[in-house]
DNA sequence: GAGTGGTCTAGACCACCTT
DNA sequence: AGGTGGTCTAGACCACTCA
């Protein structure tokens, strides 16, 4: 009832609009610690009967928030304090299941599928290969203690791999193919940006599509320059940090 | 008028809501190139007009297409299709100038304010130096085509580069210190993540506070192990993308 | 079945940008 | 001065989750 409605007596303008002060307030009970991660949020209906707000100010505020990392939702479920992100170093490429490990996580994979396709020219292209060429195609989806982080979908050229499929294919794919097919991993090219999440990975990942989200694509090369895998990755936007340390090319001034 | 207010006849229940199709109609005028970078979409009242839904519902196609990084806001002014991103990439580092400018683009620097100031405790941390030592901080914004894409805050060791603000600080920062004093960068470590713009930065880059971002921490060491340079740059999500391409170490296989 | 978030309407006033 | 987006209200019905 500050700013529109009937008027009803003057009052200072507000310094911050309404739902910046709750965002505010929430902001600040998770950093206190009152709202612990994997907590929830009470529903918007309660907040809204809290602070006398509209509901469709308090979702602002709570948008806001989702939008900073600092809480998540889960469809008609609820609103859910956001656990810290893990670290991710693709320089460092230990596989998931060990780093997050290491950061005192609780990491889970669930392979959803593994195809044999014909390669698209697109795909045909990064490996060199000729346009319909079997690749495997391994779509996975990984959690972190229980909430589901990323939906990936590796390519590997089939002929590189044969019998790939009678492998256990939840642990890191890399240390598959360097076991068993004695393909090592000696570069890494890895692209990264902000995005929505796409509408299929959105529901693999049980959230609203166009929820904020990072893409990471990973190619991988062996020592004779072959691409031997083509891994593309979607993420909660909350749940990772990409974190690189590298020793500058001695050229590379400018 | 399709789900709420008065009943009038009956519809089948639509497939994907209308904003999404609305987001979905706009997309495509963007994927067509019916809708040029930079240019600006008809206003929401008219959108509202045109595909005779509330005005917010308009707003939250508006919202994702934000989201996903296909289109951006100039407060109060419009909606706009975003220009492709730039690729960064802190192997290479070349320099904003430098590398917009390869790409096709015109970069330009801005030097919002540079301050000499003690050291706080954590970045005496950083650098390794006492806390209250003199550190150089040097503000910036930088643009692409004349649109702010990022800001930053660079911080020296004053004792480093005696007279620094002598120098024209609009170029690249890393290059003045090996230049001018003799200050090599060996190695970076890089951290990025996804974030909401801060209210600072949000001000500083004209937009509203809450948009989604990008943030880069750049910490740059010499060949002795010392910080000589540390940069926390936000960005606006849709102008970046990441690229980096690296050796894998031998020992990193698990 | 009660409660949750998801979608949608139809208004309003405001601060600010643009011309 | 007119138009833009920014904020806000007060309702509604829906699909879905959860107990």
């Amino acid at each position: 009832m500050s700013r529109a409605g009937p008027v009803e007596e003057d009052k200072p303008p507000p310094a911050m609009p309404q739902y910046l002060a709750l965002r505010d307030r929430i902001a600040e009970g998770i950093g206190d610690g009152k709202l612990a991660p994997g907590q929830r949020l009470p529903s918007e209906r309660q907040l809204q009967t809290e602070s006398g707000a509209a509901r469709g100010t308090i979702r602002e505020a709570l948008f806001q928030l989702e939008a900073e990392g600092l809480i998540y939702r889960r469809d008609r479920s609820g609103w859910y304090v956001s656990p810290p992100p893990v670290t991710y170093d693709p320089t460092r490429w230990a596989g998931f299941m060990s780093y997050v490990a290491e950061q005192g996580r609780k990491p889970a994979t669930e392979t959803l599928s593994v195809v044999e396709v014909p390669a698209l020219p697109a795909v045909a292209d990064i490996f060199r290969v000729a346009p319909g060429a079997r690749m495997f195609v391994v779509s996975r989806r990984r959690s972190i203690d229980g909430r589901a982080v990323l939906v990936e979908r590796i390519t590997v050229d089939a002929q590189l791999v044969p019998g790939l499929t009678e492998h256990d294919l939840n642990g890191s794919l890399t240390q598959i193919l360097k076991t068993h097919y004695g393909l090592s991993v000696v570069r890494n090219r890895v692209d990264m940006r902000p995005c929505a999440l796409v509408r299929s990975a959105a529901e693999q990942l049980g959230v609203k599509a166009g929820t904020p989200g990072l893409m990471v694509v990973r190619t991988s090369f062996d020592e004779r320059g072959r691409v031997i895998e083509y891994d593309r990755e979607y993420w909660r936007h909350d749940a990772i940090r990409l974190h690189v340390d590298i020793n500058v090319q001695p050229a590379a001034g400018g």
